[in-house]
DNA sequence: GATCCCTTTCCTGGTT
DNA sequence: CAACCAGGAAAGGGAT
């Protein structure tokens, strides 16, 4: 008896050990703060400019110029084009770049990549060093693939091959980057400002894009989903791609300029992220914690014990109970980014000021309660 | 240093 | 009786 508690207890530090210094989310991963949608500030900035860009062969004039005219963009520029220019990257998630914005749908898949699948799909890590695979065709007529640095690649060719910076840590960030366009349309004379920033959503269902610039409409035409306060029912993601401000990389890479370093770009993760990122997590889910209905953001806590022990980890408190924890996911409701789950115990569910999370991408509508 | 935000801690009282 | 739930109040602490 005594050696199955203390076995459990060891296996539950383990569990809470791995989760807190190897889990799939680190808060390193580069969560862009408001201004990081800034036009002064690009997240995305292009690759070295036809007279900076060194690919990773030597450009012919006719690269040259096609380089030039995928920093024009000029297909980007307008507004009809722009409900058709969702850029697949990869089988599950969706990026929707357009004059200097980039989007990117299905933020959870992300998210909920454990480590080893993470490491698994994007093997390569650190600055300069890409992976070659999942390289994937855009309807912008260049190919694509992401890094685990958060970066991106970029292909414009058969063996042109470029690097563009590109912080795509999508979970955490968008609902302030979204958060803060909203502010602005509230603030007179400053929406102008962002009509072109093509922020919207994607309708899953109907496969069309809806610009956000329709606030004041709940509901959306032709679209049997609703968007959430944050506009993040659909689309979760929002970043900055500027063509029109190259930054060149040295060809050395430690003289490459960070574009924005991740240390920058880090907050601590909201309890509401841990919560998500263990339901990710297969290590833990079931065993920890499990959706109840995934598609209705409900879920359960299983062990309630471990789940604050592992918490209280990753906030370096050895005081934390579910006591404190749950008073904290309490206070989610005021915020709407948790409701309450009447009846039963343990059980909670994400409301709709939390990021579009189930891996489904069905958004459940507005609760009429 | 001030402020904001997100917890954390403690608490009372209620329910399962 | 233990475990959980609800929510007030105040403080801690990180970020800006």
């Amino acid at each position: 008896m005594m050696c199955d508690a203390l076995s459990e207890i060891s296996e539950l530090l383990q569990s809470a050990h791995d989760t807190v210094e190897g889990g799939a989310y680190s808060p390193d991963s580069g969560v862009s703060s408001c201004s990081d949608s800034a036009p002064s500030s690009p997240i995305l900035q292009t690759p070295r400019s036809s007279a900076g860009l060194n690919s990773m062969t030597s450009l012919t004039s006719e690269e040259s110029e096609h380089i030039t005219q995928l920093a024009n963009a000029e297909f980007y520029t307008d507004t009809e084009q722009l409900t058709s220019e969702w850029l697949p990257t990869t089988a599950s998630d969706t990026v929707f770049a357009s004059n200097g914005q980039w989007c990117v749908q299905n933020p959870p898949h992300f998210l909920e990549l454990d480590d080893k699948e993470w490491h698994h799909r994007y093997p390569a890590l650190g600055t300069g060093t890409y992976v070659d695979g999942d390289w994937v065709e855009t309807q912008a007529g260049f190919k694509m693939c992401r890094t685990t640095d958060g970066n991106a690649r970029v292909k414009l060719g058969t063996n042109l091959t470029y690097d563009i910076d590109i912080h795509i840590d999508i979970p955490d960030n968008a609902p302030a980057i979204v958060k803060k366009e909203i502010i602005t349309d509230e603030t007179p004379g400053q929406y102008e400002h962002n009509n072109n920033s093509q922020y919207g959503y994607m309708d899953i269902n109907n496969n069309h894009h809806h610009p956000f610039p329709s606030y004041q409409d709940d509901n959306c035409n032709g679209c049997l989903q609703r968007r959430n306060y944050y506009g993040i029912g659909h689309c979760a993601g929002m970043g900055h791609l500027d063509l029109h401000h190259p930054h060149p990389r040295a060809a050395n890479p430690d003289e490459r300029p960070t574009v924005r370093s991740r240390r920058q770009l880090t907050r601590t993760e909201r309890l509401w992220e841990f919560i998500l990122r263990l339901l990710g997590d297969a290590k833990h889910n079931p065993r920890l914690i499990e959706w109840v209905d995934r598609e209705d953001g409900t879920f359960r806590l299983n062990n309630s014990k471990a789940i604050a022990l592992m918490w209280g980890m990753r906030k370096n408190n050895g005081q934390m109970t579910y006591e404190k924890l749950s008073r904290a996911l309490r206070y989610y409701y005021h915020r709407q980014i948790l409701e309450p789950v009447l009846g039963k115990k343990l059980v909670y569910r994400f409301g709709p000021h939390a990021t579009q999370v189930w891996e489904n991408r069905i958004y459940r509508p507005q609760n009429p309660r």
